[in-house]
DNA sequence: GTCACATATATAGCGCCGATATATCGCCCC
DNA sequence: GGGGCGATATATCGGCGCTATATATGTGAC
């Protein structure tokens, strides 16, 4: 699924800038499962006025770049429907943080610790915000953020139940380098 | 962090070659955390080999390409060592799923129930694969796949428990088009 | 017997991320 | 009051990496 459809999804929220759509998938509803940024979201803007999925009106601002506001037609709704009856690619899933444990035998056990220390505190960070629904959500979004609750709360779990398993096989490293 | 400190971190587990690290990726171990292809690990390993960080013997075959079977130098370990010191980048998490039961107020029922049925079959199959434990597995690969597991699991029954709520959200298609 | 699959390397095309450039405003701190 | 930083806003370049394809052959299924 290309980054045009991405933005096709994201306008049907509503009206937005380039600016707006890259802060949905940065902060947004759309960023604990979807990723994009500016150098693939202006173009993917141009190429979809270019085709007639989306119109482009410039809001004039004084000694700043014209705003411009970037709406679905129909045919873009159209399209965004045609790509959501698709086959879906299966979800992708890249951590460098179980790239590391693999070789948590190699590492120092300070290391490791710090490593899964980091991570508990930004995964219960992200399983709080996940934890308030917001009025404005559509079904599938609260649903979305259920799930990534769910996902989250399993992951804690896990991991403070499991991180002895990584911290024993570490090397105890001795007194000073 | 790039395919060719992946392609370093494979090479721990064993002289391999191209091919063979790219059924790690696709099959292996690191298949359910990571992702890389032919288009990248061929040029990451001639690039490392250029780098003296591994080497290369070619071991000629009978009718076919020679197997190139690439090992890790001392440099290369080195290496290694000093990229899983850096500050780890965040998992990514992509999930066209997740994207599309956004729309499921504008989806057919149908759709979101079959979606949801696919999703529950290769999820299942997929903690299935992780929940059988390996005795050559070095302490990080047996923890990232009872990781995994825990997740998968955590999400089945998180689908179990509340596809209703996209699947009541979802349209109520007329009898027939 | 032939069709699909596994072994094995390699590249071209293209999509996308990361960094950077440009310009201005509001806010905080000193 | 001034300096620096972060937010607003658009846009492009370079380079990395995925997808698909090319090439060549052995093996097992039907």
């Amino acid at each position: 699924m290309h980054v045009t459809t991405l933005c096709l999804g994201a306008l049907v929220f509503g009206d937005a800038t380039g600016y707006e759509i890259n802060k949905m998938f940065e902060d947004g509803p759309f960023s604990h499962f979807l990723d994009a940024s500016y150098g693939s979201i202006y173009p993917a803007l141009t190429r979809l006025t270019e085709e007639g999925l989306v119109t482009c009106k410039a809001e004039p601002q004084e000694r700043r770049p014209d705003k411009k506001i970037y709406s679905l037609t129909e045919n873009g709704r159209r399209q965004l429907s045609n790509a959501l009856g698709q086959q879906l690619a299966p979800d992708k899933f890249r951590s460098e943080f179980l790239f590391t444990v693999l070789f948590a035998h190699l590492l120092p056990r300070d290391r490791v610790r710090a490593l899964v220390d980091q991570r508990l505190s930004t995964m219960k960070e992200k399983a709080q915000q996940l934890s308030e629904p917001d009025e404005d959500d559509t079904p599938g979004m609260d649903f979305a953020r259920q799930y990534g609750h769910a996902v989250f709360t399993a992951s804690i779990d896990f991991l403070e139940r499991n991180r002895h398993l990584i911290e024993d096989a570490a090397i105890e490293e001795k007194a000073h380098a």
